[in-house]
RNA sequence: UGGGGCGUAGCCAAGUGGUAAGGCAGCGGCCUUUGGAGCCGCGAUUCGGAGGUUCGAGUCCUCCCGCCCCAGCCA
């Protein structure tokens, strides 16, 4: 299979050949504390995918420590959005909560080590102590307790004996390290909530540096991938393991993605889905999975820009160019074309006998001939879009203008005779035409060279849809940068885009759509890529068939349009 | 100004002492019944900068500059 090559698998690479480890074990480790987006994808398809390829396991695991953020919706989202991905966790499934009796226990070994003490200093006071990144912390008064007294004290810690917040378990390292994470970090913290699996078994539950390393050596993790910002903990993860004498795995750090016109931290996110930016996690506009599916991605194309992208260790901010166009790879291979007019206008062929209806035949995907081809019903008043007239055309127009001739597709070549305009408002609101009769399409006449072809459709004949038309949320490159706090009014400062989405009703798709189910992916042939959106499905209680108006299509992404680029310039 | 990282084209990214891959974006052209798709061509005398080692340096050494991360009882 093709691997790409990068510094992570050149690293399992050596290990492999120095012997250090002769399997590979990865693991893909979510909080569950919101939904996955595109950056998560990226570390997905890191892990599933170097177990894949070297033969070896990845697990998934849920590190739930927290209870207060966490709840069982995020596992079940997270669970279907990985498995939506393309991958198998097989039955390694766990959580840093199964873990909680052995943790528990690890904590006891370094307690009668000496290596872990109870800390009555409050919060505060034990930031006091911590010193700053410049000045070195101090020793906290109660660092120097007996075993005896730190078992009891942690014993009772556990009971629920103590309010949350009044006593701590830390580790015993070194108050002076140039590292902040080994001042003797906090182990343990006294938290009397119900956990969406422990319930109310603990009132103590262990911080993630506490947890994190000992849960990936239980379950033997070979390779234990993770983002940059937790290089600095490394010292602190090989402290616990070697202080316990357990299983060592190798920790190796990757930057994360970032990607223009978004935001990629679940705490961004969340406030956009609280503050009503959006409408749910899974709004197309999002970057998350659930989001990116409902716009109508393939798990194929995010898999592609996981490849695409590459990973390293530098800090990068990919253009959603690239992300846009993995789509666009994959979809044109498979998308099945369809015509469709967004913005109709009406368009009469006064040559074209009253009341007669051919079928044509249109190819299903020019790029892929397996997919057949269907017929298309073609009558005298058709609706084209508004966009491919123009009453002064500007140089370089290839489309229908008065006297212009242009290729109907799949049908004749037709010539733009009048305009009918409402005498009040002075709007197009017709187009009178003629045709050539001999030049249907696959006849002799037809292979006239004409400048453009345009899409159409029959509206005696079409289905009605709605089309939202998606764009992305924010209009500057990096929003991150911008002020998020509370009451600044984010979006009034022209950050968040405010056409991003544009729901046009009254469209006609050509008639077949209308047996289109939700997710269901089409190319509309010279727009773009479009997919029936969720809530085209139909009630319970209501047939298929019987859904007037309820057909919905997300804008996914549109073509390359050079045509676009031209005019621009 | 403590510690940990990172700097190769507009954006990513290969490169592991032997003469700068590839992708996206951009720009030309060909082709086309999607201004789609496809095809062809164009961009780094140079790898953050300056010195040094070497026959030879993006790769090794020294110094400098810039950017990111760390002071949660979050993960």
């Amino acid at each position: 299979m093709p691997e790409r090559k990068n510094f992570i698998r050149d690293i399992i690479d050596d290990d492999l050949k120095m012997g250090k480890y002769n399997t590979v074990h990865t693991r893909f480790p979510p909080e569950p504390n919101g939904y996955l987006h595109i950056g998560h994808a990226k570390s997905i398809c890191l892990n599933f995918g170097i177990a894949n390829d070297y033969n070896g396991l990845c697990n998934l695991r849920f590190d739930d420590t927290n209870p207060t953020k966490e709840e069982v919706e995020y596992v079940e989202s997270i669970k279907e959005d990985v498995r939506w991905l393309g991958f198998d966790w097989g039955d390694r499934m766990f959580y840093a909560s199964d873990y909680f009796d052995q943790l528990y226990e690890y904590a006891m070994v370094l307690i009668k080590k000496g290596k872990a003490y109870v800390d009555d200093l409050n919060a505060d006071q034990i930031r006091e102590y911590r010193g700053t990144l410049t000045e070195p912390g101090k020793n906290s008064p109660y660092r120097n307790r007996t075993v005896e007294e730190n078992l009891d004290l942690f014993e009772r810690m556990c009971k629920g004996e103590f309010p949350d917040g009044s006593r701590t378990l830390r580790a015993k390292i070194d108050m002076v390290s140039p590292n902040l994470n080994m001042r003797d970090p906090v182990m343990y913290r006294i938290l009397h909530a119900t956990h969406h699996r422990t319930g109310d078994k603990w009132c103590i539950y262990p911080m993630y540096d506490w947890a994190h390393g000992q849960s990936d050596s239980i379950e033997g993790i070979t390779h234990s991938i993770c983002t940059l910002e937790f290089e600095d903990h490394r010292p602190l993860y090989n402290w616990f393991l070697d202080e316990l004498g357990i299983h060592h795995p190798r920790q190796i750090e990757f930057a994360r993605l970032n990607l223009t016109y978004t935001v990629m931290s679940k705490r961004r996110l969340l406030q956009l889905v609280q503050e009503g930016r959006v409408n749910g996690w899974d709004d197309p506009r999002m970057p998350t999975i659930s989001g990116l599916r409902r716009r109508g991605y393939t798990p194929e194309s995010i898999r592609l820009f996981a490849d695409r992208i590459g990973v390293s260790k530098a800090d990068s901010m990919i253009d959603v160019s690239v992300l846009e166009d993995c789509l666009r790879a994959d979809l044109n291979k498979r998308a099945p074309r369809v015509m469709a007019v967004i913005h109709p206008l009406k368009l009469i062929i006064e040559n074209y006998p009253d009341g007669v209806v051919e079928e044509l035949d249109a190819v299903n995907n020019p790029e892929d001939t397996s997919m057949g081809t269907r017929k298309i019903p073609f009558s005298k008043v058709l609706y084209i879009e508004q966009d491919d007239f123009r009453e002064n055309p500007p140089k370089k127009y290839f489309r229908l203008s008065p006297g212009a001739e242009v290729r109907l597709r799949y049908a004749y070549i037709i010539k733009c005779v009048g305009v009918v305009k409402d005498p009040k408002t002075g709007e197009i609101v017709e187009l009178r035409c003629t045709y050539d009769p001999e030049t249907k399409s696959g006849s002799p006449q037809s292979a006239r060279k004409v400048k453009g072809t345009i899409h159409w459709v029959s509206p005696q004949h079409a289905a009605d849809a709605e089309v939202r038309v998606y764009d992305r949320l924010f209009s500057v490159k990096d929003p991150s940068g911008e002020n998020w706090s509370e009451g600044s009014r984010f979006a009034g400062k022209d950050s968040i885009n405010p056409n991003s989405l544009e729901v046009v009703k009254g469209c006609k798709v050509e008639p077949g759509l209308a047996a289109a189910k939700p997710q269901d992916r089409f190319q509309f042939e010279r727009l773009g890529y479009y997919c029936v959106d969720d809530d085209s499905q139909p009630k319970a209680d209501e047939p298929l068939a019987q859904r007037p108006g309820n057909l919905i299509f997300n804008r996914t992404v549109t073509l390359r349009d050079t045509w676009a680029k031209v005019e621009k310039s």
